[in-house]
DNA sequence: TAAAATTACGCAATCGGTTGCGTTGCAATA
DNA sequence: TATTGCAACGCAACCGATTGCGTAATTTTA
């Protein structure tokens, strides 16, 4: 007796059957109260007729919607993609949607992206914030219901959530010590915007291993840009066009590392010998590019996992779940872009 | 007036008000039955008191939930993302949401995903096929319903549904052609599973394009694998050891292409003296590589964009539009690692 | 000035499940 | 035999917004 082009119902199956809906609800979610019997014919009836629930009406009683929400900058990048990988993962292994929206680094839209997903009442939220995001008011709506909010890769201490980050200081001081440590005296820098913690950190990292080594710090040497190809190119040949150019680049990221190298080579640098090079995140093309590029794991994936695990525990436990932040390690991934001389030091090797 | 600890509903603001909720609601939408002084006094209050409209309420009533669902084999992969990142970008612009999933490539995900998909009634399905799908019968909710659906990439002539996809056939006999063009006389195939379209295509357009230049097909030169790195290395290993190995290789992806340059190499051979190799799909490695790789350009992300506008019109006219599939168009991106000669073919030349 | 039209709004049903509370029938217990 | 307990199910409210229809007040038209 179906509606009009509609699809099947609970009241439909309760008319064949003679039964309450009520009845089918609870057969077709095993609640004990309905018998061995009503529950299998229910179940069987339900198959015949190609029952499939609205979760939407579900949702809107139980107030309650077995979905994530993620907001990202740019689906189309590597760490990005791993980490949504990482989320959908955990989350389908616990019957949780995703929904995913991009904000393309602009401020706007994660307002309008963050209000949606307010509107569609995901059960959870995780972000990694837009590039210029200074405010954060778009997610009060959050904090105040008591949404679990989490922050992955780009944080902010203003936005009181649990963070999933990685330690960017540790991470940008071993690289740039790796370079000293294969006998770059002169380092550069190619660094990101500042207000972002990541960027800030790894450049903070820098700064800290070159002081740790009693090396001059030459504002000359450190070049911010968005670390596009594009921008790494000019950026490195502005280094190497230098009276006093650099014997080795820490680059913020893996694109404008591996742009750094191609333009290097073209100019008839010899890598590392004339110029060691470290990128940041372990991209694919890391491992392309020759010589190999030297370059900072990325937990991408593990952090999308740990990122969902949290949600999911907030949703099982209530709030008694304690503000938790999460700082996931990095490692030197050392491939033939530095490797200068052979080191003793205690460094992962890796050549994958 | 708010309930324990829920958010604020239309119910609140109409309280405040001392005018109805369906006033509230009509004012909100700018419905034209509700004065001016109304609309801006309850549009004021929503501000005021933080008022999110509750889409999966308004969802049920309407039974629309403005959210396009996607299910593909592997978000963590340039093609995919740049896929993906196409669909979010239209529908995003229509204020539609995008819920994705991922099959891992098993039949049984997928088959799970699609009914958790219909489950949460979105509005159109955007599918890219798992590698081990055979059966169909997991979409036909969606036909039945006449929920728009939409193959991208990897379709099946047993679903019955639009498609968005390129010229697979045209694409290898392209890609096999402008091998024979260098000069290569003996080509090899890297080849994926023949059940699926995209695989079969190249692989029949490569041994068209052999037949058409009258060049012996050899069976032996034929490879299929899942094309990952590991085992493009393995058959080009295979193919290298061959008493009469191949002078060029067509592989159907990137990534076996890149790591049968990286192999040849290591054993001496000169890409593209001894041997030229093309791959499929313009991947950013494909242009770190060196040489640089030449490639089939493939569209993803042009392709996410129409199979969501496809959608997008099945919403805004109803059945009214016809089915249609698109095709399409493919180029061969021509770099280093074919150019044994100078031609004077009239193939676009790009070297990205 | 009476009738018709328009403006501005409310009532109550509706979307499709879920759930607290109540009811019925029958077996177990006192 | 009267009472209690439990198994199995139904009633009706509910989640929050939307919408067809009705109505009162005001304005326009005849």
């Amino acid at each position: 007796m179906r509606k009009n082009n509609k699809g099947i119902t609970i009241y439909d199956i309760a008319e064949k059957l003679k039964v309450s809906p009520t009845t089918v609800s609870r057969a077709l979610n095993d609640h004990h109260s309905i018998s061995k019997e009503t529950t299998l014919s229910v179940k069987k009836l339900a198959k015949k007729m190609g029952y499939r629930p609205n979760s939407v009406a579900s949702n809107l009683r139980k107030n309650k919607t077995n979905t994530i929400g993620v907001i990202v900058p740019l689906i189309n990048r590597p760490f990005i993609a791993a980490l949504i990988s990482g989320i959908e993962d955990t989350a389908s292994q616990s019957d949780y949607n995703v929904i995913i929206s991009q904000t393309y680094d602009s401020y706007k839209k994660e307002v309008a992206t963050a209000h949606t997903l307010y509107s569609s009442r995901v059960d959870g939220l995780i972000v990694s914030l837009a590039m210029e995001t200074r405010q954060y008011d778009h997610f009060h709506a959050f904090l105040e219901n008591k949404i679990p909010l989490i922050s992955v890769d780009r944080i902010a201490p203003e936005l009181e959530t649990d963070c999933v980050a990685i330690d960017n200081h540790s991470a940008g001081f071993k690289a740039t010590e790796h370079l000293i440590e294969m006998g770059c005296r002169r380092i550069a820098h190619l660094g990101g915007a500042q207000h972002r913690n990541t960027y800030r950190g790894r450049q903070q990292g820098y700064l800290d291993a070159l002081k740790k080594h009693n090396l001059p710090i030459d504002e000359r040497l450190v070049v911010h840009s968005k670390l596009s190809m594009e921008e790494g190119r000019e950026s490195t040949k502005y280094l190497l066009g230098l009276p006093n150019p650099p014997d080795g680049i820490f680059s913020a990221n893996d694109s404008a590392a591996v742009s750094a190298i191609q333009y290097a080579k073209l100019k008839g640098w010899h890598i590392p010998q004339d110029l060691a090079v470290i990128g940041f995140n372990n991209d694919p093309i890391s491992s392309i590019i020759e010589p190999q590029l030297t370059t900072i794991s990325h937990p991408a994936h593990d952090m999308g996992k740990i990122a969902a695990q949290q949600i999911l525990r907030h949703q099982e436990y209530g709030h008694i779940v304690q503000s938790q932040n999460t700082v996931l390690k990095t490692e030197v991934i050392v491939r033939d872009s530095t490797q200068r001389k052979i080191t003793t030091s205690s460094i992962h090797r890796n050549s994958a």
